[in-house]
RNA sequence: CGGGCCGUAGUAUAUCGGUUGUACAAGUGCUUUGGGAGCAUUUAGGCUGGGUUCGACUCCCAGCGGCCCGACCA
């Protein structure tokens, strides 16, 4: 895309009511635009990232065996009265409304109920058994104080997959592999190396409830890491049982501050009781379906991204999630060199590169270098009168310091192999 | 939900109980083009409601809104 055709422009100064490093860079960038506390919109270079994002969790959520849909934001009252989780004194943070003639809906705050609901239509025997179903969604929590920008919202965007099982020990085993494709999940944007397994509520007692915490001053847990063990344990568990249990020794743990950008736990059988979910197994016995759940918010994901990878400059972001692989500067009027750059960009998107082409004329090269600093792309490709002289394209990533000529060929090839 | 701080142009910041000043952004003209350019010129502002006062953006009260700390977070 050309830069000049982009409408957000970037911001020098940083936003006076936001003070994470997340919503600040976010904010500059023209990623994200604050609309009220807790509510952000995305904007088109954000919205970029998170559906680069949504692609990654995707595919790993569709190599495990899950089968995507979309459940509703309009939530029946009756559904979640069976789970006893419609009353505020349940569930504290639901946004509620009226229907025009009277009757009372909620605005969706997760989505086991749903997915359950449905699926008592569909499922009756074993053999319609396991399920992995998921959804993206957009989701509304009345948060008393939502907070750090995009890491707490009101209103966020999420997967959710739940698992649907004929027994406890099907269950474990799909839940093992989810823990892989969780770690896979969170090295592919690029934070699998501050990234723990971590143990919380229920610990050692439910051996099958995991949390994701992401090491960042801006979190909202503490979280004590083992790190020849490479995995870690909430605070809120932090026992001596515990730590048994886990064999985990207590000097070897070192304490952080951490962000929750994923967790998985165990439901069992309790929601398909409540709302009737069962199945008649080989020998015509009706059994309940076991439930399991596993949540990513894309939202707090991008943010997080940006507070563990972010450098003094701006952001940093990885190849796999980058709204653009490539950030093309053109400097200075000069017509050859006008030329060139037009060329270099049509043939990168004949090509299928994603480029953000800074074709800008009336913005100086220290500025178009800064704003390439900020968004951070993976890679910037400077056109000059200089670069021309030296026969070729100087590249630079946004990781180094200095960058180097190469040839328009070799940029291509190396653009290429990425797209 | 408890506590603290705050609310002035699109953004970021000043001053002042008596015509709100500056920077960036934006418009125009000229110059400039390898690390957020220069000159000239233009546009644009006191959250809402009440009170005190001759006069309130400034002081007081209430509301609304924002950030932070804590509590909460299936």
């Amino acid at each position: 895309m050309r830069q000049s055709k982009l409408f957000t422009k970037t911001r020098k100064e940083v936003p006076a009511d936001e003070t994470s490093k997340n919503a600040e860079l976010l904010i500059r960038g023209g990623f994200i635009h604050k609309e009220m506390a807790g509510v952000y919109s995305y904007l088109p270079l954000g919205l970029r990232v998170l559906k680069k994002i949504e692609g990654i969790i995707r595919d790993e959520m569709n190599r495990v065996g899950g089968i995507e849909m979309k459940t509703s934001i309009l939530q029946d009252k009756e559904i979640w009265e069976k789970t006893n989780r419609w009353s505020d004194d349940e569930v504290d943070i639901w946004f509620k409304t009226k229907l025009k003639n009277g009757g009372e809906v909620g605005l969706s705050w997760s989505n086991e109920e749903n997915f359950a609901n449905i699926l008592k239509q569909y499922v009756s025997s074993y053999k319609d058994l396991p399920l992995y179903l998921y959804d993206f969604k957009d989701i509304l929590r009345n948060e008393t104080r939502s907070k750090s920008g995009i890491l707490r919202g009101r209103e966020f965007y999420w997967k959710a997959l739940y698992s649907f099982s004929r027994n406890e020990a099907e269950h474990n085993n799909f839940y093992e592999r989810m823990k892989v494709a969780y770690q896979d999940i969170f090295k592919r944007v690029g934070i699998g190396h501050v990234t723990y397994l971590t143990f919380a509520s229920g610990g050692a007692f439910s051996k099958y409830s995991h949390e994701f915490q992401t090491l960042t001053s801006a979190g909202e847990d503490t979280i004590y890491v083992s790190e020849d063990k490479a995995m870690a344990i909430n605070k809120e568990v932090l026992e001596e049982e515990v730590l048994t249990s886990l064999g985990l020794e207590k000097d070897k743990l070192v304490e952080h501050r951490a962000i929750e950008v994923g967790n998985i736990f165990t439901l069992g059988v309790s929601k398909p009781e409540a709302l009737g979910l069962s199945y008649a197994d080989k020998d015509g016995e009706k059994n309940y379906v076991f439930m399991g759940s596993y949540g990513i918010g894309l939202g707090r994901l991008m943010g997080t991204i940006v507070e563990a990878l972010s450098d003094d400059k701006g952001m940093v972001w990885p190849e796999s999630v980058a709204p653009f692989s490539v950030h093309l500067l053109v400097l200075g009027a000069d017509e050859e060199v006008l030329r060139e750059a037009n060329k270099i960009y049509e043939s990168m998107i004949k090509d299928g590169v994603e480029v953000l082409f800074d074709d800008r004329s009336d913005v100086s090269a220290g500025e178009k270098f800064s704003d390439a600093d900020l968004l951070g792309m993976p890679y910037r490709a400077v056109v000059s009168a200089r670069s021309l002289k030296e026969n070729g394209i100087e590249l630079k990533k946004r990781t180094e310091e200095k960058g180097k000529i190469v040839s328009e060929t070799e940029l291509m090839n190396l653009l290429k192999a990425k797209s």
